[in-house]
DNA sequence: TGCGCTGCCGTGGTCCGACCACTAGAATAC
DNA sequence: GTATTCTAGTGGTCGGACCACGGCAGCGCA
């Protein structure tokens, strides 16, 4: 019975053949999973496509459109609809959407990340290949070399974290770390790091790096996770004062009450 | 060398206020930041909100149709547009089809579910309520009751787990897991469980509800890796073969012929 | 010959206006 | 009172026109 069970009403997970939309997401899933699309690749022009599978362009447009905010299809204006090519990713600014939505807090990022991360450095030390261990150096010693450049900085520091999900040999763990920071750095953008921290971060990589060519699991786990908790601190203190708010929104959207997204 | 590094190209990251479709999603998503908008709420119709926001209402479509592939909107056919209400998701179909796409792997998903909801159900016994141990203890009793009927037990099962995501306090981690399992229950839909599993899986799911209500958040861990590891390999015993996991992925996924989307 | 500009052309992007399909609630019939 | 039908309002689909962008071939100039 359950009277309730509460509203846990199941949502936005259209059915098939009806809707148009899904007619061609389907379709489209079809032909990726037989192998007549592979990444990269490029579908038909819209109205032929169109034509082909006997819908109108619009719904066709839709169901790309669907596809393309997941990541799995990549338009681009004037050339052409792709496949997507790069390495896979969640809608990148869902998690930012959905954060703002549901009023996601700063340290529940830091948490899911710093879980993450550390399994994804655990995993590495047991699965890295030595390609991974060379990458992985190379970027260490390109962090040492720009501790007086965050900008730069930052690239290697991404590149780093890139590479160790990378070297999990697990894909979907990667992807889901990569949705996490990508919504972290939206956040963070602006706020340049202090090089004496840099330094001290550096070494901190360092250490990773040493602890996942050792094939030293639980010290590679450890020891991401104190980089982690460290790294969110440092940005815990700098938050403090926010810059004021710059003029963006073409809209005007005044009555601005409410709780800080706090994302 | 390396001025740039490779072809790591950005994609998918349309720009502000050109594209029609951005323009839509910003103002959303100002008015959601705002709290003009809040979950349950319903946008405007169609037609009335276009002329509002100068555009036409296919493009007004186009974004809304975005913003539902991320889980954020919730159009009902007849109804109206609807603030997604539930509980935050990413795209549900989304990794079931960059799965399809990248040829994730069965051991992959569950690796990954697996770290998340070990972690889920130690910060669940850190932070669990009463309320959470109740709706638990409801559901074991709930999964005993129904050995016999894997259909229905299948339901309290999920409802377990979803519970404990609850706990955690995280709704972050909570959502990564509910995309992971919704993707997994993809694959699986049709395999339906043998009851003597059941039972030995009722009998697990109570020992992690004990150890979550005592607090043991290590125990609470183990029982939880415990509890999906032997799913896993029930799983993989009914499915047919699929061999220890070989981590053959690499950086640099290239355009050769791959086969076998596996997921 | 070589380079740069310019136009063409194919592609996705936007728009319009009409009509279809679904839902919920009001009006009606029993 | 209940069941049925009607209706208004909403999203869904259509096709066809035109706009905007990007690549490339052809032209012109040096």
């Amino acid at each position: 019975m359950a009277p309730n069970g509460g509203p846990q009403g199941e949502e936005a997970m259209p059915k098939s053949d009806t809707h148009m939309t899904m007619r061609v997401v389907n379709h489209i899933r079809g032909m990726i999973e037989t192998g007549d699309l592979q990444p990269g690749d490029r579908i038909p022009p819209e109205r032929e496509f169109a034509r082909k599978l006997r819908i109108s362009r619009a719904s066709l447009r839709t169901g790309i459109g669907y596809l393309a905010a997941m990541g799995v299809m990549d338009v681009r204006h004037g050339v052409g609809t792709f496949v997507a090519n790069g390495p896979p990713e969640l809608g990148k600014s869902s998690l930012s959407l959905l954060g703002a939505l549901h009023g996601f807090q700063s340290w529940q990022m830091f948490e899911s990340r710093r879980i993450l991360e550390s399994e994804l450095a655990a995993l590495a030390a047991e699965r890295g290949r030595e390609q991974h261990f060379a990458a992985l150096s190379e970027e260490v010693a390109e962090m040492y070399a720009t501790v007086d450049n965050p900008m730069e900085y930052l690239i290697h520091d991404v590149r780093f974290h890139r590479v160790i999900a990378q070297a999990s040999g697990n894909p979907i763990l990667a992807a889901l770390m990569e949705t996490i920071t990508s919504a972290l750095y939206d956040e963070r953008r602006k706020t340049a790091e202090r090089s004496r921290d840099l330094k001290e971060s550096a070494d901190l990589h360092r250490e990773i790096f040493r602890a996942i060519r050792s094939r030293n699991a639980a010290e590679a786990r450890s020891v991401m996770e104190r980089h982690l908790t460290r790294a969110q601190s440092a940005q815990d203190l700098e938050i403090t004062s926010q810059p004021p708010p710059l003029p963006s929104a073409n809209g005007q959207p005044k009555r601005g009450r409410r709780r800080e997204p706090q994302l």
